[in-house]
RNA sequence: GGAGAGGUGGCAGAGCCUGGCUGAAUGCGCCGCACUCGAAAUGCGGUAUACACCUAGUGUAUCGGGGGUUCGAAUCCCUCCCUCUCCGCCA
């Protein structure tokens, strides 16, 4: 949510970052509702000042044992105006908010400018892609002839899109979150969290998701409950309608979750295999931080999640979102991006994003400041770190040896168990 | 699922029956000053947020959300949400 007293002071800021962003909002539609609301309100405070004052008076009257019934009938009036004035009031309040939540966040300056997402901007590469002698194949095939997951049963169960993972397949993809989960907690500090998977509305609200998304997600009409779309929704809600101390700040979390989305809109688009599914694990690192630091640690945290990927030796670059690619809630992003041989593409395996105080006003997440004790809202950042099934993808096809095995990458001999699949 | 209790400021906790200088006692925390070589203890003072405007100030709103009664609601009524306790059921 932006603020809007900025939308007010900034008008042709927000519009630039609004056009940038490819999206269509009649912003001085709005500015123009303020402006009608905000008459409104300052016409009511009058009267109410005048309600009040007599109301004094009366209760004066009333002590000092007189009566004051004229005062009492003329009040009357002006009380029903006063009704009046407020219903009209709230109603202008309430169109107001209903427009502001579908306002997305402004692009940050170092953002590239584009019309699409041939605009965005690699930043960095990092390792050498497979170099293999012999026919590379996909991770569905490797998959299928190493047992590792049966995608035909999973749509059995559960339709498309609800992966079922078997044997060692599904010991490595615990392992990986597992191994992901450690380096967060041990090396970089994060702390630990298991978040509740069903939300309520809120949650997503604050996060971006809701109003405008609500098609994506999954919906439990019964109990008025949505399955979270990825960590991120009930983590960053851990500080929602509370004020931290500074010294808590930069907190910093790192949570596993199951994710669920509903990808409405993107049928037949890459549903092969596991490259993109309804349901899929994820560990989500979020930041609460103070306002001037968070684009240091945009970079911080995306360096993190770097971290995984060249642990696992996968080929990987970074990948900065220019302003039409970015999602509805962030002001800048970067892509991690892993290069998987057998399907000859690049897989977004994470998004790091920095929020500003989108959410945070979203969610009225703040922070008292130590030198002046003000109130401020934090800063919110997240990025996957990472998720799992383009990352299986990736170190299935990037390990895989001539003789159809999977040559596990070091770090995962001890957890595995073993150095081989197959 | 059944029965009960409760939701007040950064926190704890009065006020609600008996509506009227109650934006809200008191305590804790925090800040300033005094005392001190310094600290603790003590004393004094201060300490919510948002919005607006005729901006050293003034006004309005906010006691879980919404609605109602009333000249006037933290206080009365209705409704929704949430939390807790006990019982039942269950992993």
């Amino acid at each position: 949510m932006l603020s809007l007293t900025r939308i007010r002071n900034n008008p042709d800021q927000i519009k630039a970052g609004l056009e940038a962003k490819n999206e269509s909002i009649d912003l001085d539609k709005i500015l123009k509702l303020d402006e009608e609301h905000r008459d409104k309100i300052h016409q009511l405070n009058e009267m109410r000042a005048e309600r009040n004052r007599a109301s004094e008076a009366i209760a004066e009257a009333k002590r000092a044992g007189k009566d004051s019934d004229d005062a009492i009938a003329a009040m009357r009036k002006v009380s029903d105006a006063i009704k009046d004035l407020e219903k009209e009031v709230s109603n202008l309040g309430q169109t107001l908010d209903e427009q502001l939540e579908l306002i997305p966040n402004i692009p940050h300056d170092t953002v590239p400018v584009g019309q699409d997402e041939s605009a965005n901007q690699v930043i960095r590469e990092w390792g050498e892609p497979l170099a293999a002698d012999f026919d590379i194949k996909s991770h569905v095939e490797i998959g299928l002839e190493l047992n590792l997951f049966d995608l035909e049963r999973g749509s059995k169960i559960s339709g498309s899109g609800f992966p079922l993972l078997t044997g060692l397949g599904a010991k490595l993809e615990r392992v990986l979150i597992n191994y992901m989960l450690e380096l967060h907690v041990q090396k970089h500090g994060f702390t630990e969290i298991f978040p509740p998977f069903l939300t309520r509305a809120e949650a997503p609200r604050t996060c971006g998701q809701l109003p405008k998304f609500a098609d994506d997600m999954y919906y439990i009409e019964k109990d008025d409950l949505y399955l979270i779309p990825t960590a991120e929704v009930p983590v960053t809600n851990i500080f929602s309608d509370e004020i931290m101390d500074e010294g808590d700040l930069p907190g910093n979390y790192a949570a596993y979750s199951a994710c669920f989305r509903r990808e409405a809109g993107s049928y037949g688009k890459d549903t092969h295999g596991l490259l993109r599914l309804h349901q899929f694990n994820k560990v989500e690192m979020v930041k609460f931080v103070e306002p001037k630091t968070s684009y240091d640690e945009l970079e911080s945290i995306t360096s993190q999640a770097e971290e995984v990927l060249q642990q696992l030796g996968l080929h990987y670059r970074v990948v900065a979102l220019s302003t039409s690619d970015l999602s509805f809630a962030a002001a800048k992003c970067y892509d991690l991006e892993v290069w998987a041989p057998g399907e000859g593409k690049w897989l977004e395996v994470s998004s790091c994003s920095n929020f500003e105080d989108f959410q945070a006003r979203r969610g009225n997440i703040r922070y008292r400041r130590t030198a002046d004790k003000k109130v401020d809202f934090v800063h919110t950042l997240n990025g996957s770190g990472l998720a799992t099934p383009r990352l299986m993808v990736a170190l299935l096809e990037t390990y895989q040896t001539p003789d159809g095995k999977i040559l596990l990458p070091q770090v995962l001999h001890e957890p595995m168990g073993q150095e081989v699949l197959g």
